[in-house]
DNA sequence: AACCCGGCCAACCGCCCAACC
DNA sequence: GGGTTGGGCGGTTGGCCGGGT
């Protein structure tokens, strides 16, 4: 099937772009936006570029504020914390690495970090260590923690706020939403967020924290909740527990007057229509809640550590593809609920 | 000095989805 | 309601570069 090209491509130039063109675009761009149209902007720029090209090259690289260059441990964490727990979702890890984008991520992962976790032999752990107190590389340890609480399974809670962090508040082509802090500043600093690399300072784990920024976040997501998910009601609608489906079913969507409802292992999960994606990212949340939430109930509490990752990525190297869809028990527990239709770790 | 090879990264491709008409 | 369009995303490609032989 396929679609009709978004530019003309005989009469667009291709490859790597010169100087000149940086310099009409930065400039075009910094005057008059992008008019929310990228399609027509380079014919508006004098740029004979294809509009998505165009796109690409603002914000990978003439965007303000893109940083290059070494990551940091800190980052190296964040990026495995959460590649174990969603996947290949660049976009939204790019989320929560202020100045990277996910094109520098993914090639970051691709060409080093994955290679760091594969090539490196066991030498660093010849004997695990009980995997609590194991010193790990940076970034290779992720604990999801499940409490009792009556609410929310925590894992659900953390991965939730992960990732709504991530896509409505850094996203720069989605309105940020007015969020206290960052997620990212928290999962790096009170280790609140969905990754919580255990070699972090003990006073950045303080559990005291953590449960000020749930709070603080739940008040907030109830408060905001005219325009964004809302924690629900009771309703005990899908269950979880048929057999190896469990949590794989499609959200449900319904239908509330100007509003739409996702419901989810008893929670139910609503937005308003504000013309502003929200959907979309409802959506996404709540296949991230779906495996946040397989994870609970597979593997409370759930850690992932140097040879976790590792035989997470030797399995999907081995299955040739990162879509492998089977359900390997090795790598159960870790997420990536194929989020429109294209990430499936399990 | 020439060639080969692998790493790196910018850019492209194709698909999906929401918005729009 | 259905078709079209444009934005966004993840996967892949291709060219450059540096190190090794």
């Amino acid at each position: 099937m396929g679609r009709a090209p978004c530019c003309d491509k005989n009469n667009v130039k291709k490859g790597p772009w010169s100087p000149e063109e940086d310099a009409k675009l930065k400039e075009f761009i910094e005057k008059h936006g992008t008019g929310g149209n990228w399609i027509a902007l380079p014919q508006k720029a004098g740029l004979r570029r294809c509009g998505k090209s165009c796109r690409l090259r603002w914000l990978n690289y003439l965007r303000p504020n893109i940083k290059h260059g070494e990551f940091t441990e800190n980052e190296d964490r964040v990026i495995c914390s959460m590649y174990a727990s969603i996947g290949s979702r660049w976009s939204i890890i790019a989320s929560q690495l202020p100045g990277r984008t996910d094109n520098d991520i993914k090639n970051y992962w691709n060409t080093k970090l994955k290679k760091k976790l594969l090539g490196s032999t066991a030498a660093p752990h010849p004997h695990r260590a009980p995997r609590q107190q194991q010193h790990h590389p940076p970034c290779l340890n992720l604990m999801l923690q499940h409490t009792s609480s009556p609410s929310l399974p925590q894992a659900t809670y953390n991965s939730f706020f992960s990732g709504a962090g991530g896509v409505l508040h850094h996203d720069p082509i989605i309105p940020a939403l007015a969020l206290p802090q960052t997620p990212q500043d928290y999962m790096l600093s009170t280790g609140a967020g969905l990754g919580i690399p255990t070699n972090a300072p003990s006073s950045l784990l303080h559990a005291q924290q953590q449960q000020q920024f749930q709070h603080h976040l739940q008040q907030v997501v109830k408060e905001e909740s005219g325009s964004m998910i809302v924690f629900g009601s009771d309703q005990q609608s899908c269950s979880s527990s048929d057999g190896g489906a469990h949590s794989q079913q499609p959200p449900q969507f319904g239908g509330h007057g100007h509003g739409k409802e996702l419901s989810f292992d008893g929670y139910l999960f609503g937005y308003n229509n504000g013309g502003s994606g929200m959907e979309h990212d409802s959506r996404l949340l709540l296949h991230q809640l779906q495996d946040a939430h397989q994870q609970a109930h597979q593997q409370v509490p759930v850690e992932y550590n140097y040879e976790d990752i590792k035989q997470l990525l030797m399995s999907t190297t081995a299955a040739g593809s990162l879509h492998g869809g089977h359900e390997d028990g090795g790598m159960e527990g870790f997420g990536g609920g194929g989020s429109q239709g294209k990430v499936t770790m399990m």
